[in-house]
DNA sequence: TTCTCATTTCGTTGTTTGGCGAAATGAGAA
DNA sequence: TTCTCATTTCGCCAAACAACGAAATGAGAA
């Protein structure tokens, strides 16, 4: 019951399920989703914890970044069951969509590029 | 987007998920919902305002009752599939087996009994 | 080793949410 | 019709939460 809590709580979040949508096609890295969603890096972080603790996505750091992605095989029956059912019921959302259309100008883009751009000074 | 958020919403409070395993085996008036869980009668209004307007509950009143049930066959496709996912991951937890103990007290009683005693003159 | 810098953690602020009791509602009983 | 009473709505309080900027972290670069 309480870990089911954490995953409820995790998807009640409308910038946290775009942010599952956003990692469908592959692992990014938290400068790219901060760009994406015009967000606060802390913010980005916070909400990319309470996901990764839920289980629903996993990290990866390399050289200066860390890559978030989608949680893989070996996860809880709950968590592929709660990644089936965002992604059936939003995928074709416009949001979703529009998220996607952004996040390829940003994956054009040079990472130290977009880090450096998250810099509002 | 909207539509599922508010579904999300609904599932991230565990009393409202209880409700929805608690009126797994048919449907509850609101007295007897409020008796199994020891919530004031008005939170526990709020919380089936919530699951129905979630779609995940509807409601039927008959004489002096509402009675609430798990949304039918008709439901949307996204409904259905957390109801499942609900179903799946907590039907045999403890929690569900303590509250259909409870449950099962309470459904012996006389119902009009049940609806006065949650008067705590 | 020290420096750099992407990310995380901390502290604060405004908003949302769960809880309650009291008052309002409204459909059946009388 | 008026009365009864199960349920809903309202108003309030305390706790939880999302958002931000500033400070801390810590791994790679120099």
């Amino acid at each position: 019951m309480r870990e089911f809590m954490t995953l409820t709580k995790a998807l009640s979040d409308p910038n946290r399920v775009r942010m599952l949508l956003a990692l469908r096609p592959g692992e990014l890295c938290v400068c790219q989703i901060t760009e994406l969603f015009g967000l606060a890096t802390s913010t980005v972080s916070k909400h990319l914890s309470i996901l990764n603790q839920a289980g629903l996505i996993r990290s990866r750091k390399t050289e200066r970044w860390v890559y978030y992605r989608l949680a893989d095989k070996p996860a809880p029956v709950a968590v592929r069951e709660a990644l089936d059912w965002v992604r059936k019921s939003l995928a074709k959302t416009d949001e979703a969509a529009a998220d996607a259309k952004r996040l390829k100008r940003i994956m054009k883009m040079d990472l130290a590029e977009v880090c450096r751009r998250r810099c509002r000074c």
